[in-house]
DNA sequence: GACATCACG
DNA sequence: GACGTACGTGATGTCC
């Protein structure tokens, strides 16, 4: 047996991650009973490797076996090319916790486990399938991956697992066309969508395959490509030369990856029964035990029964009432670890931090509550105070009773990191952010806010206070009760422990009751894909964006502060000179007053409260035949831009970090896009000339510079894709001017001479066809007749009847269902699609609008989520996103390569989930402040 | 706290 | 035939 290894030796290498990865979307999910933790693709794996103990496999016998694994993302082809594999999704959280338990169950079945941090699985299978052919013995990979294909032959073989069945030579030259020797030829054509490897655009693996046995070998076809008769393929292949060269780099397996092992380690052992029947009864794996038990002569352990599932599984869980609740305080390290180890036990914590503000960046951590079963939870204080006003005469001290919150911290570090124990919260990314600032990388992660969100937007809030009501039928403890309002109000580090315990050990086991309810549901409600594939993953993202916070130039903001104080006091006096007396500019009443009673200037229209209107279209009318209301136009511009911008901004910059961090909800817009607060960083002035120079304030550090990346024109892109119009989709294609196109095709003015009014007007149809157009508004926007408005429209339905289609039909399915989707399954209700009267016009205009604007924010948010992986290795830092635009900051000599990878997350960003009849097409800009960069 | 106004996409 | 109306947000100031 211990003979090294050579002829008549039986290599098995399975590629690991590749098969729990396939286990986990062909098998039916599967979870632990006693705990609910996914197992599904762990018992697929285990079932795979139960064939390698103990049997008798004959001639095909395996004398030596590994499981391969990948380590780490970054390989050395990310070095060659950094978009490599940068289309790939996150990985599902319920396979996360999966993968360690798979590393496990290999060494449970004394299977060697090898993986090499930097290369791929398949360069180590290559490696050892190489090795093993050259010392005379046979190879089978367990895999079905057509990246591992050009490995087979002279001994070596596929298998595929999942198929129970052999890929040979005959099997790789039918998928290929080619010989198992070529298909990296063929790949290097074809590229791969997957892998995000270039290949040749427009050649797939048909016309590749035929290529090569024309030419013989890719190098033969590159440089006889002048021979093509086809003049498009000869022209693509002349061209990209490079980029299929570096294809091929791609494809081509390392078969010299440096391995610390020899074959000889892999000889095939039998398995420890203790060990491995210990492993598959901690899993449950009832079965399984039995028929290993079996296989090894050994006893079948005993699997004590939990409590089944409920029968009916629109049951809502189990749960006792709120009133027998029992909340623990926690005040020493024993305590605090018997909480650690139940959430290691049972896989899952719901977690709250509790602090002395709502400010994530400017607040300090107070407490942590925990929940592992409904109505048990716990209160773990840490910087409670005593007396003092926290004011002259500072804090009071840290009562007795806490624990030390270094050591609580060090204590709680691994458990919150720990891959295999879920992370249950209600707005995580606030917990993420303070528990970041205290060196605590919390992961992986849920969240019942994001659940609901993705179940119900457009239903109701997302609080915690609503669900709680909502769906537990319970009203959790007023915030109000515990730290006072107004004056009188408190921070909660000065809240006595007992009180504290109530209200934050309360709102872990809310949490996890809500999450005990919204889980099962989410599957139901056909929105898992979003919640684990668009909500969830962001809030990693967002958290580091807004801790990253932007660099805001105080002093440019302080000289404008000051000039704008000087325009308004100056418009202030002419206008109460005008006026004839003073009053307060500022109150659209008095100003109503004014204007209409005083002045006596027609026009004046009361609104429901009785009150004149004064809105800017209003005073811009009057302003044609008066002074008075063209300066208080001015003066409210100036007033703004203070007020919102040139003093507010200056409130914001951070203390510690001299930058601005604003904070994203997640969950705010029904449409699924983000909404920026304290400070809204989604609305500074851009449009009018002196509102961007606020803009020159937002800037980058010495030696880097802000590069924004904007889409171009993507609500009607993804309207022309959506409503399937032929003659917008063709524009976007050729890269047309699409507003002088729509005006062409309406007005029949031919493109060359189209006047910038004309092309206006096309402009405002366009937006309003995406804003569920009517005729008052677009009469009211471009300041025409409402006949002519209502004219515009129906030739415009006229000349592209699809959209009007698609309007009818979307409106007809929120009727039927009540919700519109978007293109990634996005779920938005729309209730009031059934109201009568005037409601019925805003829901049915809001339910055409939500597919675009969210397919929009879908897209965005798929780029964003993607983006640290692709710009890891560059000096670049995300910062912003206001909905179509995303903001970077990076030293000056990356702008380029920035630039580059960005690019290409944001235009392949709804690939391959869905596939765009227009291309997504984005515009970049750089400078050394906001305004110059955009 | 409601309302009007106005900044953005 | 009348009703009322562009879609989605957040911050500020006035006024009750």
């Amino acid at each position: 047996m211990d003979e090294s290894f050579g002829t008549g030796c039986h290599l098995h290498l399975i590629d690991g991650s590749a098969f729990i990865f396939r286990a986990f979307h062909a098998l039916p999910p599967l979870t632990r009973k006693s705990d609910g933790m996914p197992v599904g693709a762990v018992q697929g794996f285990c079932n795979m490797l139960l064939q390698y103990v103990g049997k008798d496999h004959g001639s095909d016998a395996p004398t030596h076996i590994a499981v391969i694994f990948d380590k780490g993302s970054h390989t050395f082809r990310n070095d060659m090319y950094d978009q490599y594999k940068a289309n790939r999704d996150e990985m599902p959280e319920d396979l996360r916790p999966q993968i360690p338990l798979t590393r496990r169950a290999t060494e449970a079945f004394n299977v060697a486990c090898k993986e090499i941090a930097g290369y791929e699985a398949d360069d180590i299978i290559a490696t050892l399938a190489h090795q093993a052919r050259d010392a005379g013995g046979r190879v089978t990979i367990v895999s079905s991956d057509k990246d591992l294909m050009q490995l087979v032959g002279d001994g070596v073989e596929m298998f595929d697992a999942m198929k129970n069945r052999r890929i040979d030579r005959e099997a790789v030259e039918e998928k290929f066309g080619v010989p198992p020797e070529r298909v990296v030829d063929v790949q290097a054509l074809a590229g791969d969508s997957v892998d995000n490897v270039p290949g040749a655009p427009g050649i797939g693996v048909k016309t590749a395959a035929l290529l090569i046995n024309e030419f013989g070998t890719l190098e033969d076809l590159l440089d006889r490509a002048e021979e093509i008769k086809q003049p498009k393929r000869r022209q693509t292949l002349i061209e990209k030369r490079e980029q299929i060269e570096l294809s091929k780099r791609l494809v081509l397996l390392d078969a010299n990856t440096p391995l610390d092992f020899t074959l000889d380690d892999l000889q095939l052992r039998d398995p420890d029964p203790e060990a491995l029947l210990g492993f598959l009864s901690e899993m449950e794996f009832r079965s399984l035990s039995r028929r290993v038990a079996e296989t090894l002569g050994a006893e079948a352990p005993v699997i004590p029964e939990t409590a089944p599932e409920a029968a009916d599984p629109d049951d809502a869980p189990e749960m006792p009432p709120f009133e027998e609740a029992v909340y623990e305080t926690v005040t020493d390290a024993g305590g605090l670890k018997a909480w650690i180890d139940a959430a290691y036990r049972r896989g899952w914590v719901a977690v709250d931090t509790e602090t002395t503000g709502l400010n994530e960046m400017a607040c300090d951590l107070v407490g942590l509550s925990f929940a592992i079963e409904p109505g048990h939870a716990a209160y773990l204080p840490l910087a409670h105070r005593g007396e003092g006003d926290g004011g002259l005469f500072g804090d009071g001290d840290v009562t007795a009773g806490q624990m030390g919150i270094q050591e609580a911290l060090d204590l709680l570090k691994p458990l919150l990191e720990d891959p295999a124990v879920m992370k249950i919260g209600q707005n995580m990314k606030y917990d993420a952010k303070v528990l970041g600032r205290y060196g605590i990388d919390i992961a992986p992660i849920d969240d019942t806010m994001l659940m609901s969100y993705a179940m119900n937007a457009g239903l109701h809030g997302h609080g915690m206070d609503t669900l709680s009501e909502r769906y537990l039928g319970h009203t959790p403890i007023p915030i109000k009760e515990v730290i006072g309002t107004g004056k009188s109000q408190i921070t909660f580090d000065k809240v006595p422990v007992d009180a504290a315990t109530r209200y934050a050990a309360e709102d872990a086991d809310i949490t996890l009751r809500l999450w005990k309810t919204f889980k099962p549901q989410l599957h139901r409600a056909h929105v898992t894909r979003v919640y684990e594939g668009l909500e969830r993953p962001l809030v990693p993202v967002l958290a580091a964006m807004e801790r990253a916070g932007i660099a805001v130039d105080r002093d440019v903001l302080s000289r404008m502060s000051g000039a704008f104080a000087q325009k308004m006091a100056q418009l202030e006096s002419e206008i109460h000179e005008l006026a004839g007396e003073s009053f307060n500019v500022g109150s659209p009443k008095q100003l109503g007053e004014i204007l209409f009673d005083k002045m006596g200037i027609a026009g004046g229209k009361k609104g429901k409260t009785g009150a004149y209107a004064t809105g800017a279209d209003i005073l811009e009318d009057l302003a044609t035949e008066h002074d008075l209301p063209a300066r208080v136009l001015d003066w409210r511009q100036v007033s703004k831009l203070k007020s919102t911008y040139t003093d507010a901004l200056q409130e914001h910059i951070n203390r510690d970090t001299g930058r601005v961090h604003t904070s994203y909800s997640i969950a705010g817009a029904n449409t699924g896009r983000l909404a920026s607060n304290d400070p809204n960083l989604q609305n500074i002035p851009v449009r009018s000339e002196e509102g961007r120079r606020i803009r020159e304030a937002f800037v980058a550090e010495p030696g880097k510079v802000l590069v924004s990346l904007d889409y171009s024109q993507i609500e009607l892109r993804i309207l022309a894709h959506m409503a399937g119009i032929g003659e917008l989709k063709q524009a976007f294609l050729e890269g047309q001017d699409i507003h002088a196109l729509t005006a062409s095709e309406m007005f029949n003015v031919p493109m060359e001479e189209m006047t910038s009014d004309v092309r206006r007007q096309a402009k405002a149809i366009n937006f309003g066809v995406i804003y569920g157009i009517s005729g008052f508004g677009l009469a009211r926007n471009l300041r025409i007749p409402r006949a002519e408005a209502q004219g515009f429209i129906d030739r415009y339905f006229e000349r592209f009847p699809g959209i009007k289609t698609y309007m009818d039909k979307t409106t007809a399915f929120a009727k039927e269902h009540k919700r519109v989707e978007t293109l990634f399954g996005r779920v938005i209700h729309t209730p009031e699609i059934a109201a009568k009267g005037p409601r019925a016009g805003f829901a049915k205009r809001a339910a055409i609008n939500a597919p675009i604007q969210g397919t929009a924010a879908d897209i965005i948010r798929r780029a964003m989520i993607r983006m640290p992986a692709a710009i890891e290795a560059l000096p670049a830092t995300m910062l912003l996103q206001v909905h179509d635009e995303l903001l970077f900051e990076v030293e000056e000599g990356a702008v380029d390569d920035l630039v580059g990878a960005a690019r290409t997350v944001m235009e392949n960003a709804a690939d391959p989930v869905v596939k765009l009849d227009v291309p997504l097409v984005v515009e970049a800009g750089q400078g050394p402040n906001w305004a110059a960069a955009h």
